[in-house]
DNA sequence: ACATCATATAGACGTTTGTCAATATATAAC
DNA sequence: GTTATATATTGACAAACGTCTATATGATGT
């Protein structure tokens, strides 16, 4: 697990929206790009650090994509940022 | 609180060396900078970021300046992070 | 006042990032 | 196989970032 990836993906605001639009709910690429005033590849782009880094996962499923957020990463972040406060 | 300036201040290796050297005991500049291999302007900036986005806390002591964790904010971007495995 | 030590700021520079338009790939339907 | 739809990749480009050297600021001690 690579923290700081995982912070990096984190760290821009684009990318802080798609976290939490996928928070409410599982989403496919077309279904972001509605939300959001990005063309398709810059989507593309933001969703490959945000897979890259496992906080979130991808699953073809026929012709789209579905994203969905990884709890188990993010509670893995959680965990080291806890031991911060300890 | 700017959530993601938080994540874009930790998502940097040397920053992230330096939130985890302060997390065992409050430091000042100058003995950060002993056990990293930057000068002394660069840390110069990486405090800046870890300071103004309210991660670390700065107090003039005297001569100099002794950097600790804003455990507080630490929480605070904890209880951020937690509402996504909810 | 002057010298010294700790930290900040300014300016320069190469690297990385976020964005787009254009194109490629892959899947499904006809 | 052609067409349509969803997503990825490429190449270009401006902006932001991380780093340095040189210099400034600010506090202490003499």
């Amino acid at each position: 697990m690579d923290v700081v990836a995982c912070y990096k993906a984190l760290a821009d605001p684009t990318r802080y929206a798609i976290f939490r639009d996928l928070k409410e709910k599982d989403l496919c690429a077309c279904h972001l790009l509605e939300r959001l005033e990005i063309t398709q590849p810059t989507l593309s782009f933001h969703m490959k650090k945000l897979t890259e880094c496992g906080l979130v996962l991808a699953t073809k499923d026929g012709i789209w994509t579905r994203y969905q957020i990884n709890r188990e990463m993010v509670q893995s972040l959680l965990s080291e940022l806890e031991y911060f406060v300890l």
